[in-house]
Order: structure tokens, then C-alpha cells, then sequence
DNA sequence: ATCCCGAGGG
DNA sequence: CCCTCTGGAT
């Protein structure tokens, strides 16, 4: 299931490949970022969580008219679910993530003057934010360091390797433990850059992957 | 554990 | 057809 058992190895051997890892991915992502088109924190949020169990290539085809009619927090915290829906209709899980834009935007304007807060247990206290957006939205909008761990994090993560644990918060510690603080935040975009073109969760493309000289895994998916 | 959910890929 | 997509709330 989760491709080959890992190799019993020693915490410095498997620092030494992590940090060929780092370095591949480097040269391979020199300036990973998030994809998600946005223009302020606000737009990055919205994006976000929008971004849950979707495509962001999805979510770019339904952002530039949500964000043209709702730009901001007061304007989103004006409408209703109802109004919102059309918007994102295609990104699915549409009627769960209206409610939870207009009520998170309210909230917005109530408790934080319409701007996002930069604080990680604030974020997650907001409707339809849990601890992954939280992480990237700190990350991306504010350089907060921390690895947020998604889908392709957690499947990167375990072909190579680098940590066997479940829980996403869990795997987010290994990781850090494994890679230099300054660079958490590209750590994160750039595996999931990797996984999304390269080592995709059916048909990964091992012959073509610059990881596939440090991956316990290549090959055997 | 289950639900929300449309769209594209294989 | 089934699987997957930068999850979160119940």
C-alpha cells in the first residue's frame, strides 16, 4: 500500500539524504511557491480553502470572478451563501465552502479589523480553516517557517521515506526535524509541486524524477 | 468513520 | 468505471 517497507536507517544517514533531497529539489523548484492566484492574504485564505480535496487549477478558474465581485473580507462578509455558490460551484464541495467563506469573512471583519490574523491557533479557529491552512496561509502570506502537510506531502513523505507517521501534524514535526528551519516553507511548496507533476499519487514518474537517487521507493509504486 | 462534491485522468 | 485533487467538521 504505501509502496516498499522502509530501510532500517541510522538518523544521519537519513539527515545525509535529506539534505540531497533539499538540494535536489533546489535546482529542480528554484523559486516553489504556491500556484494559487491571490493579490492579498484575504484572497490567499479564500483561495485556500477552497483549495481542499480540489485542483487548484480549479479553484484559479473560479477565483479571478469571486475575488473581481468579493474582493475582500467586508465585501464577502456582505453576502450570503447563497450568492457565493455560482462562484464555486465546480470546485465541488461548493454549498460546505460558501458557508464557511461568508461566515469566516465575517468573522474577519469583526474580530480582526477584515484582515487575516497571523496567528496559527486564531486561523484554525475560523470556519473551514484547520491546521493545514492555517500552515500555508502563515507560510505563504507571511513567511511564518512550518511545513503543512496535504495529500502530496504525506505521499512524498512516506515513499521517501521520511517519516512513517499518520497524522499530518505528525509527519509536518518529522519533516522538520529533518531540513533546515529557512526553508520549511519551500520544503512544502516544492513537495508539492513534485507530487503533483512528478511523483503523482498513481502513475509516478520515477524515470524522470531528480529524487529517485535518495527514494527508498522508485520504482516499486 | 463519514460526509461534503464537481471535474479530470487513466 | 474508479481514483484523485494542497481538508475540515461532525
Amino acid at each position: 500500500m504505501g509502496g516498499v517497507a522502509c530501510p532500517k536507517e541510522g538518523l544521519e544517514e537519513k539527515r545525509k539524504r535529506a539534505e540531497a533531497i533539499l538540494k535536489a529539489l533546489k535546482e529542480a523548484y528554484p523559486k516553489a511557491r504556491t500556484e494559487l492566484k491571490h493579490e492579498t492574504p484575504f484572497q490567499l485564505l479564500v483561495a485556500t480553502v477552497l483549495s481542499a480535496q480540489a485542483t487548484d487549477k480549479s479553484v484559479n478558474e473560479a477565483t479571478p470572478a469571486l475575488f473581481a465581485r468579493f474582493p475582500d473580507a467586508f465585501a464577502l462578509a456582505q453576502a450570503t451563501p447563497e450568492e457565493v455558490e455560482p462562484f464555486i460551484r465546480r470546485i465541488g464541495l461548493y454549498k460546505t465552502k460558501a458557508k464557511n467563506l461568508v461566515a469566516l469573512a465575517k468573522r474577519l471583519v469583526e474580530e480582526y479589523g477584515g484582515e487575516v490574523p497571523k496567528d496559527k491557533e486564531a486561523l484554525m479557529r475560523l470556519p473551514g480553516v484547520g491546521w493545514k491552512t492555517a500552515t500555508v496561509v502563515l507560510g505563504a502570506a507571511f513567511g511564518v517557517p512550518g511545513i503543512a502537510v496535504d495529500t502530496h506531502v504525506a505521499r512524498l513523505a512516506h515513499r521517501l521515506c521520511l517519516s512513517e507517521a499518520k497524522a499530518p501534524e505528525r509527519i509536518g514535526k518529522d519533516l522538520e526535524a529533518l531540513f533546515p528551519k529557512e526553508d520549511w516553507v519551500f520544503v512544502h511548496h516544492a513537495l508539492v509541486l513534485h507530487g503533483r507533476y512528478v511523483c503523482t499519487a498513481r502513475r509516478p514518474r520515477c524515470k524522470a524524477c531528480a529524487l529517485a537517487p535518495y527514494c527508498p521507493s522508485r520504482g516499486a509504486v
